[in-house]
DNA sequence: TATATCCAGTGCAAAAAATGCATCACTAAT
DNA sequence: ATTAGTGATGCATTTTTTGCACTGGATATA
């Protein structure tokens, strides 16, 4: 919408640091740029940005602007949608950010099923860390958020939390792959594969670890789920991943995944939700609506 | 700001009704505004206005599309003062919508106290009933809702629930004046000041007198509390009003007012809040603050 | 220290967009 | 039938925006 685009240069511009560097994004020139945000300074009464020697920067001013503006424009999407909805098409955008355990089988399987409803409506899935993905939830970049682990952000609504027990991932041929649940000390008879400390698993690991006379000695470590997956098959080894990022069938290539008794490692919580009072796009509503469903009719808790 | 012209040229039009007047109102041709509509029109892909032989009516989607505008520029306002904040002066807006009642004493009072602080601040005072009332709410022309009436909307989130028991109001000299409180019995044997129908004073008194073997004769009837209170001094006459519809002193003008017994007629309840999820400007959450405090020190309950 | 680089801001002319006027076509009330 | 009111449109004009060429300042680099 044309009188949005003040809005979209002002905020290329506080992304991208400088002018110039904006302008070219925007295809258009540094001049043209330079004059909007002068005379939009002008009206404000007050400077957006500060002057710097290598571009600019966001006054405190233009830090509360910014974040309105960003809040307008999903908003206007989200109106777009909502007019859409009228003529019958649904069409429309949802951006997730989430942990990486979502992006191997669930996300793609839930968007899927949406999307055969709606075609028309497009995805944005953001593999986000914690503080990121709440980041990105407080400047509109992503709609909806699902981590694995605790949220600090106050301003995040939780929409539902879902039980995650640890589950053990190993070959289809390997010792363990005959018991129905694990014992801890069991799998720890085996070498072991671990994602590093930052994910939420291996702290699952490290806090029953503690609290017993175990220890915890990797033999791989990855900051990549699929490839510790992929190992599990390749070595007589053992991974760990919560069921969300495991393939709901044990067929699949060859690996098999078994839960972790939970009184050994306490079952994680994966969190579900969105910034509070803000309304979501249609889109986004919905597929959300969707996800909780399937929770719910699945391993979903309170 | 520049780029919110062609929202408010749209709300313009859907209050005016017509291109035309609207054209008159905003001062320019009734091309131009036509032709921004058009061209909004176009870059939404629908209609916004439907055409009628004498002006014009918003569409659904119109509906959805001013709502959203009127939301942005009233954020838009909020934005601004929490922009001035930073630069020390505090400025902005705070509008109102209130029962007669609160316009005699309690909120030029209020606003009063707040502008000795905040000098810079203006305030639009709108007297509604219930349901237009509510409906300033929801299109943003009102920030705050004060009413002696139960609310209907859904979408209100109550700041505060003040108590307001029935006073009956007489001339200084008038015999009831010297009891403390009133039985509602008394009150009927002197000629009766009452408000027409629809006002809540005169609803708690039909309630009051339905379970009783009383009956309701009054001598005047208006919809104007100032014009019977006034009536009260000139005759020997009672009428009633809520306590924050009264002067803080008795000394007033020569009109005492003495609770009506509660057993007798239970006490109404003032209504006051705000749109549930919606974000107050800087000022209007102050002056809510300002008044909430006053409310907690003094007959509020809950 | 000298120089090259990157930056925001500005005068001026060209391009684009918005506006106003005159007018048309249509509808509803008189 | 007439009249008064409405939104739409072609065209000339005005206003705004843009792009180019350039300035001056700050910083990194050699």
């Amino acid at each position: 919408m044309k009188h949005l685009l003040p809005l979209t240069y002002i905020d290329a511009v506080s992304k991208a640091g400088s002018i110039r560097k904006a302008a070219e994004l925007l295809a258009i020139t540094s001049t043209a740029l330079n004059r909007r945000i002068l005379s939009m300074e002008e009206e404000l009464g007050v400077p957006i940005f500060e002057r710097l020697a290598r571009g600019v920067r966001l006054t405190t001013a233009g830090e509360i602007l910014v974040h309105h503006f960003r809040e307008q424009l999903t908003d206007m999407e989200r109106v777009k949608g909502q007019i859409a909805d009228l003529t019958g098409e649904r069409r429309g955008h949802v951006s997730i950010a989430c942990s990486q355990a979502l992006l191997s089988f669930f996300l793609p399987e839930q968007i899927a099923v949406y999307r055969k409803e709606h075609p028309a409506v497009t995805f944005s899935v953001l593999l986000r860390d914690r503080a990121a993905a709440e980041q990105a939830l407080t400047d509109f970049s992503a709609d909806l958020l699902i981590v694995f682990e605790p949220i600090r952000l106050s301003e995040f609504q939780t929409l539902l939390n879902i039980r995650q027990p640890l589950h053990a991932v190993m070959a289809r041929e390997h010792p363990l792959a005959g018991s129905e649940t694990l014992r801890l000390r069991e799998c720890l008879q085996f070498p072991l594969a671990l994602p590093t400390e930052e994910f939420g698993v291996r702290q699952l690991l490290e806090t029953a670890i503690r609290r017993s006379s175990l220890s915890l000695d990797p033999v791989i470590v990855s900051d990549s789920f699929e490839f510790l997956r992929n190992h599990a098959i390749a070595e007589n080894i053992i991974a760990f991943q919560i069921p969300i990022g495991l393939p709901g069938n044990d067929d699949y290539s060859g690996i098999v995944s078994r839960p972790v008794a939970t009184h050994d490692v306490p079952p994680g919580l994966l969190y579900f939700g969105q910034l509070r009072g803000r309304t979501m796009p249609v889109a986004a509503a919905r597929f959300a609506h969707q996800m909780m469903e399937h929770f719910q009719s699945r391993y979903a808790c309170e």
